[in-house]
DNA sequence: CGCACGGAAGTTTACGTTAACATCACCGCC
DNA sequence: GGCGGTGATGTTAACGTAAACTTCCGTGCG
C-alpha cells in the first residue's frame, strides 16, 4: 500500500479511499491511483483489513461429512447464499463424530477467522462440551431439537413422515413399515416417531421398525427381511439411499412394486425418480434450509447478538410418482406372497 | 491479551509465549497465564496472527457445484487432509461458470484470506482470465488438460475408460457403445477420447457415441434410444448416474442386462453396488484426489514458490459387478431384439 | 568476592489497514 | 481584501500479535 501510495504520489490514506470506493477522492487522483495499483498487483490485506474491522465476512461450517446428499446440499446452499452477503465460508470437517474431534474443531474454530459457526450435526455430540465459542461468534444448528438451547433451522422431519404415512394409509393399506435412519440421527429419530404416531392416531397396528444405517445396503438388508414378512404392503423407508437397497431386495424376491407393495421415500435425491420404479418421496428443501442457516446468522453478526433459541423448520412436500399403488385386496396379498416364501 | 497479562502479572509477551507454548516461560508463570485466559475466555486473535505471519493457514477451494458425489467427495478430502495439517479451507461456489463468475471468485478470492487455490473446474473457463492471484497464492487445478500451465490433480480418465472398454472386448463383444456427459467437462472429452482409441487400436467399429449431462435424466433418455439399436450388446457409460437411467430405460424396454446388454459406469458412488443390477464400473478414488491436491498447494506453500507445472494422475480401478458377461452369440441377440423393436 | 554466563521476563517495534482528526487550498461573499 | 466554509488530501494512532532485542537476576567458577 506504502508502494502504491508512493508511485501514485499521494498518501496511503488515500490509496485506502480509493480502494473502498469513498467519495470524496477527486477522479483524477482516484485513476492515478488505480493505475499504480494495476502496476504493482496491489491487493488489499484481508488480515490486516479484518484485524481493522473486527469482523472476517466468513461463516464457519462444522459438518460430520460431505457425503450425503443432503449435507452437500446444504453447504452448498450456505455457500451460494453466504456469497451473495459478501460472506465466504469455511469448512471444518470432523471425520469421526467423537466428543473429542468435535470439541476440537470447536477450539479450531475459536482460533479461526469466522463471525459464526454453523453446525450441520447431531447437537448431542456437543451436550458436553465445556469449550465455549469466543463471545461475539454466533451458533446456528441444523439437524438438531436443541430449539431451546440454539438457534435450529432444520427440514420438518415430523410433517415429512406424516404425510408419507397418510398417503400410505389414503392408499387403502391396513399399515405401514418403517427402515429407519441409525439412531444416533435425530432426523431419523423425528421421522420414526412421527411415523408410529400418526399409526397411533388412525388406530392401526405398529409394525416393528427396522434399523439402517442409510446406505443402499442397509436398505437392501431390510428389504431382504421386509419381503419375507406376511402382510408387509406399504413401507415407509427412511430415505431414497435405503429405498433403492429396499427396491432391488423386493425385486429379486418377486415382490412387486407398487402392485404387492408401496414404498416412500425421503429426501429426493436427483436419482430416485431413475430408480428401477420412480420412487415415490418426500422431498427436502435442502437449498431453503441452507437459506435460512446463512439469514439466521447473519442477522446474529449484523445485531450483534444471539437470536433467541427456536426452532425454524422447512416444509417438505410428498411427490407421487410409480412406487405406491391402492392396497392390494387381502386375499390377493396372501395369494401372492405365499409361493415366495422360502 | 493485554487484560490477560494484567491479570496474571506478567507482559503481553509471556502471554505471547504461553499460547504459543514456547519453553523459556517457568511452570509457575505459565500456570498463571493459563489461568487469566480461561478466567477471560481469552483467544488468540487469527487476524492479527496472520497479519503478523504473513499466512492465514486457510486454502481456498472454487468450484461449479457440490451436487456431483465427485465433487463433493474431493472436497470433502481436502477438508480432511488440509485440516491434518492445521489448514482449513473456504469454498467459493461458483453459481454459473460464466468466464464473468469464475473471474470475480478469483477476484473475490485474491481479496480473501487464503495462501492457495485449489480450482476444480474446467480450465478453459479461466483461459481468458486476465485477474491473477496475488502473487504468494498458489493454484492447483483438478479436472483439467493444462498441464502445461498449471499444477494439475486429476483421476487417471483416459486409462480408466481403457480399461472398461478392454473388460467389454474381452468378454467377446464386438464393439462398445458409449453415453458421455456433456462436452464442456473435460473429464468427459478424455473418458470418450479413450473409448475411441481403445477401439479403434482393437480394429473395431465406432458408433456414434450419445451425449448425456450427467444426470439419470439424461442416462434414461440415452437407453431408450441404444435399447433399440440393432446389435448394441455393450455400453460404457461416462458415470454411474446415467448408468442409472439407462439401466431403467433397458428393463423398460425388455432388454436384459447383463444376458443381452452389458453395462459399465464411472465414479462407483455407493449406490451403484444396489443398482437393479449391481453396476461394473470404473472406480474413482476421490480421496485420493483430493490428497494430493492438499499435498501440492502445501509443498508450494512451503517452499514459497508455485510448482512446476504437470499433470498427476491418479489410478482407477475396474469393479466387475453383475450388469456385464459374455457377449451373447450373434443370432440370439437378433432373435432376442427383434420382437422388442417398435 | 567478583565476574561471566544463561535463563526468564519485559520493551520496542512492525505487520497493513482505516477512523478520526488535522491541514490546506480554493471559492464565494460581505 | 479578508473571512468563513467546503472539499480534497495528509497525519496520527490503533487494531492484536510476535520477533528481536534488552534487562534483570541468580548461579557457578576462578
Amino acid at each position: 500500500m506504502a508502494d502504491v501510495a508512493k508511485l501514485a504520489g499521494v498518501s496511503s490514506q488515500t490509496v485506502s479511499r480509493v480502494s473502498n470506493g469513498h467519495e470524496s477522492v477527486i477522479p483524477a487522483t482516484r485513476d492515478q491511483v488505480l493505475a499504480a495499483m494495476r502496476q504493482l498487483g496491489y491487493r488489499p490485506n484481508s488480515a490486516a483489513r479484518a484485524l481493522r474491522y473486527g469482523r472476517f465476512n466468513t461463516i464457519g461450517v462444522i459438518l460430520f461429512s460431505l457425503a450425503s446428499t443432503g449435507n452437500s446440499r446444504t453447504v452448498e446452499a450456505i455457500a451460494t447464499h453466504a456469497a451473495a452477503e459478501g460472506y465466504a465460508i469455511t469448512l471444518i470437517p470432523v471425520d469421526v463424530p467423537t466428543q473429542d474431534n468435535v470439541l476440537g474443531a470447536f477450539t479450531r474454530m475459536g482460533e479461526l477467522a469466522v463471525d459464526a459457526v454453523i453446525v450441520i450435526m447431531e447437537i448431542h455430540l456437543l451436550d458436553a462440551a465445556t469449550v465455549t465459542l469466543p463471545p461475539g461468534v454466533y451458533v446456528v444448528v441444523v439437524d438438531s431439537d436443541a430449539g431451546d438451547r440454539y438457534s435450529v433451522v432444520d427440514t420438518d422431519q415430523a410433517d415429512g413422515a406424516r404425510q408419507a404415512v397418510h398417503h400410505l394409509l389414503g392408499l387403502g393399506h391396513e399399515t405401514v413399515w418403517h427402515v429407519s435412519g441409525p439412531e444416533t440421527s435425530f432426523a431419523s429419530q423425528r421421522r420414526a416417531q412421527a411415523w408410529r404416531s400418526t399409526l397411533e392416531a388412525a388406530g392401526r397396528p405398529v409394525p416393528e421398525p427396522l434399523t439402517g444405517d442409510w446406505s443402499a445396503r442397509s436398505g437392501y438388508a431390510a428389504g431382504l427381511s421386509l419381503a419375507d414378512e406376511p402382510g408387509c404392503t406399504a413401507v415407509f423407508v427412511a430415505n431414497d439411499q435405503m429405498a433403492l437397497g429396499l427396491l432391488r431386495a423386493f425385486h429379486e424376491r418377486g415382490r412387486a412394486i407398487p402392485d404387492e407393495v408401496s414404498v416412500v421415500g425421503f429426501d429426493d435425491i436427483p436419482d430416485s425418480a431413475y430408480f428401477p420404479t420412480p420412487l415415490t418421496t418426500v422431498r427436502q428443501d435442502f437449498a431453503e434450509v441452507g437459506r435460512r442457516c446463512v439469514q439466521r446468522v447473519l442477522t446474529q453478526i449484523r445485531e450483534g447478538q444471539a437470536a433467541q433459541p427456536g426452532t425454524d423448520l422447512v416444509p417438505t412436500q410428498l411427490l407421487i410418482r410409480d412406487s405406491t399403488a391402492t392396497a392390494p385386496p387381502v386375499a390377493e396379498t396372501i395369494a401372492a406372497r405365499k409361493p415366495k416364501r422360502r
